[in-house]
DNA sequence: TTAGGGTTAG
């Protein structure tokens, strides 16, 4: 073995390491050692540096013993190899033995130090890696810019952005300059946590602070542009990415094809597109989500076709974006066919793609299907994942499934996943709509960190179930503990203070809230102040609040107003609030009902449009439904349908007390329909469910006069709790009364 | 001779 022999193996395996081409370098290593050549400690530290890219931790052991056999470990010069055997032992997740071997170094330098600082940080192991970063300093070596960023990079990566803002003030403190990748980590951090705003005020305080921005940290803040939508930001970027240069770079094309397309200006970014010399996946996947999302599927199914001969192999992004293309442009054919076959093409479907389609049957009001897929997907053995739950909650909003609210909240817990504020408020909404105040209660209770959405979620949900008292109380608890009222939280303290009959009190909400929280009443504040006069029957101040209002009044605006008119027996000012309906929502089948009895009542035509579907979809002339729910099988009834009740009903209308509300103008009368839907699911619910507490009805009309005075006789006589929730309003009748007091 | 940063879908 001559000493030209090492020399020519060396040169080799250097040439392929500066290529990158660990493989081949791997290759190499064996054939020397095979041919009886030892590597040197300058050569055995090249050659751990490919098993630490190639992630070969056999060949790593092997090198690791030959280092220690021939003495490269022990001695100050030897600190090199003793590092790349660490950092060998990191890039293949072995923590163990990286440790061990950095315990056994008698001599470290700031590298050591940084590359287990690096391993711990990159298996989250927050713990150990600060107690190197205090151990380092202890032992006379002071932390530098690369160990500042490892913790403040790996940090921002896993979200936990607080912490990595706290370092970056511990590393200024300490005299080091952050530089330009500390900045980059942060921008990118604050985007993947949809903290856009953050992002940009990093991407900022970089530049007052003297770093240049280069192509990396620009690409970052044009995605942070993307996100929050601004395009003139964004074209400002630009142009500085043509300054340094970068604009032709991938990573700065692909992140402008994706700003463009956000902004809506896809053009701008179809020709970025173009002129991106070496696309990659990123750059496909960006243009074909821009045109999927700007309602072009066709162009980008073009696109899904041509990469593959463009070179560029599709992954489960692609299908993914192609699929929630199709179901968000309503072809929801294409999305499951798409998905049906992406795996025989050789892409495994991962849980996206069943979130995708969860999620677009939740959007497209495809409940029971999107439950479907969700059961499906829990037999294929994928773990559902945060967007999952996220995405299904909504679908469980309702009165028949208050069991599948409990459900999902317990594979929560099951899957170990995140209980962050967006769950606690999707599952404090379906607790509540599903009926269920008292859970909805205990998720609000053990939620720690409390927005203002979670306030007004909880205010609403007592709102929903008549309990105004509660709501206040809570309104009043929220301003102690320092959270400000939004739009919302006003508009539901003032409806809040109408249910309780409190005029005045909510009366000076509204007309305290631009000077109090520099709130301007919107329509809804508006709306809420017309039903707290309505209720009252001060319908005159109601028509003189609309008639002065500085906005265009909607229609939540008129329907309170309506109910108001009709609830106090004023024909007049009904028959002004359905003229004025009838020309905002054509197609509303109440406002249709409502004009033919009125103007029987006046004398006086209203002139309303005859459109046949109205704004939810649902035809005009649909039958007047509800569901209910007895041991997991839904059951539907319609008006009149003959179910075999008869002799339960009989025993029913024998209750006595059947006094009929005041001007009864919007309901059908039994003798023209037959029996009304929910009397028919209330006697079902009885006889099939004796055990039961509760009978929960979803009906899809507001609910007559006559069925409410039923519903409140069953109550008491039967002791049973009746939920029936119509589009208006939920009714919870119990001992004789409904939470709506009679007013909905 | 070792250590740190980026862009796409739900």
């Amino acid at each position: 073995m001559s000493h030209r022999d090492l020399l020519a193996w060396s040169a080799m395996i250097g040439a392929y390491a500066i290529r990158g081409m660990y493989g081949e370098v791997l290759a190499l290593a064996v054939r020397m050692v095979v041919e009886g050549v030892l590597p040197d400690r300058f050569l055995i530290t090249r050659i751990l540096q490919a098993c630490a890219y190639a992630e070969d931790l056999e060949l790593g052991r092997l090198l690791h013993s030959m280092a220690v056999r021939r003495g490269f470990m022990g001695r100050v010069k030897d600190v090199p190899v003793g590092n790349s055997v660490l950092v060998m032992y990191v890039k293949c997740g072995n923590l163990v033995c990286a440790r061990k071997v950095f315990d056994k170094m008698v001599c470290r330098d700031l590298g050591t130090w940084n590359s287990m600082i690096f391993g711990y940080c990159r298996s989250a192991e927050w713990e150990e890696a600060r107690c190197l970063l205090d151990a380092m300093r202890q032992e006379g070596t002071e932390p530098g810019v690369v160990t500042w960023n490892t913790l403040i990079s790996s940090y921002a990566r896993s979200g936990d952005l607080d912490v990595a803002m706290e370092l970056l003030g511990q590393m200024e403190e300490s005299g080091v300059a952050p530089d330009v990748v500390t900045w980059t980590s942060l921008v990118s951090g604050f985007v993947h946590m949809d903290r856009g705003d953050e992002a940009l005020q990093c991407f900022i305080q970089m530049c007052l602070a003297g770093v240049e921005p280069n192509g990396m940290s620009i690409a970052s803040a044009i995605s942070a542009c993307a996100s929050l939508k601004l395009l003139n930001l964004g074209r400002e970027l630009h142009s500085r990415a043509i300054k340094v240069c970068s604009v032709n770079n991938v990573l700065s094309g692909n992140s402008l094809v994706d700003m463009y397309a956000k902004c809506g200006e896809i053009v701008a970014a179809w020709r970025i597109f173009n002129e991106i010399p070496d696309k990659d996946i990123f750059s496909w996947n960006s243009m074909i989500a821009g045109y999927a999302q700007a309602g072009y599927c066709g162009k980008a199914y073009n696109l899904f076709c041509k990469m593959e001969n463009c070179g560029v192999r599709r992954n489960a992004i692609t299908w993914n974006t192609m699929i929630s293309g199709y179901i968000r442009n309503g072809d929801d054919e294409r999305a499951f066919e798409l998905f049906q076959i992406m795996e025989s093409y050789g892409v495994k479907r991962d849980t996206a793609s069943w979130n995708i389609l969860i999620a677009g049957s939740v959007h497209n009001g495809y409940y029971d299907r999107a439950l479907r897929i969700f059961h499906q997907m829990r037999s294929h053995l994928v773990r559902p994942d945060y967007i999952t739950i996220l995405s299904i909650i909504p679908a469980f909003a309702n009165l028949v499934a208050s069991w599948k609210v409990r459900e999902i909240h317990a594979c929560i817990f099951h899957h170990n996943l995140e209980m962050d504020g967006k769950i606690a408020n999707a599952l404090i909404n379906a607790y509540s709509k599903s009926g269920d105040l008292a859970s909805a209660c205990t998720v609000f209770d053990m939620h720690s960190s409390r927005s203002v959405i979670s306030w007004n979620c909880i205010i609403l949900a007592h709102l929903l179930h008549g309990s105004p008292n509660e709501a206040l109380d809570l309104f009043c608890q929220m301003k102690q503990e320092g959270v400000l009222p939004d739009h919302t939280t006003l508009a539901a303290v003032i409806k809040a203070y109408g249910l309780m009959g409190k005029v005045s009190e909510g009366s000076r909400t509204f007309l305290n809230m631009a000077n109090d929280y520099n709130i301007t009443p919107d329509l809804d504040h508006h709306a809420a102040m017309v039903d707290l006069l309505g209720r009252s029957g001060r319908l005159k101040e109601a028509y003189e609040l609309i008639d002065e209002m500085p906005l265009i009044p909607n229609s939540t605006v008129w329907e309170a107003f309506l109910t108001a008119a009709v609830k106090h027996g004023n024909v007049r000012l009904a028959h002004l609030a359905a003229v004025e309906l009838s020309v905002i929502e054509p197609g509303d089948p109440r406002v249709q009902r409502l004009a033919t009895t009125l103007q029987d009542l006046t004398g006086k035509s209203i002139d309303v449009p005859k459109a046949m579907v109205h704004n939810k979809g649902r035809k005009l002339d649909e039958v007047e439904s509800c569901s209910t729910e007895i041991r997991n099988k839904l059951y539907v009834f319609s008006n009149g349908d003959n179910v075999g009740l008869e002799h339960t009903l009989a025993e029913l209308n024998s209750v006595p007390d059947f006094s009929i509300g005041t001007l009864d103008v919007e309901e059908e009368k039994e003798e023209v329909v037959g029996v009304h839907c929910e009397k028919l699911a209330i006697a079902f619910g009885l006889t099939n469910s004796p055990h039961f507490k509760n009978i929960r009805i979803i009906k899809n009309e507001r609910m007559c006069n006559h069925c409410h005075t039923f519903a409140k006789l069953v109550s008491k006589k039967y002791e049973r709790r009746i939920l029936i929730k119509d589009p208006k309003c939920l009714h919870k009748f119990e001992d004789g009364k409904c939470s709506c007091e009679d007013y909905w």
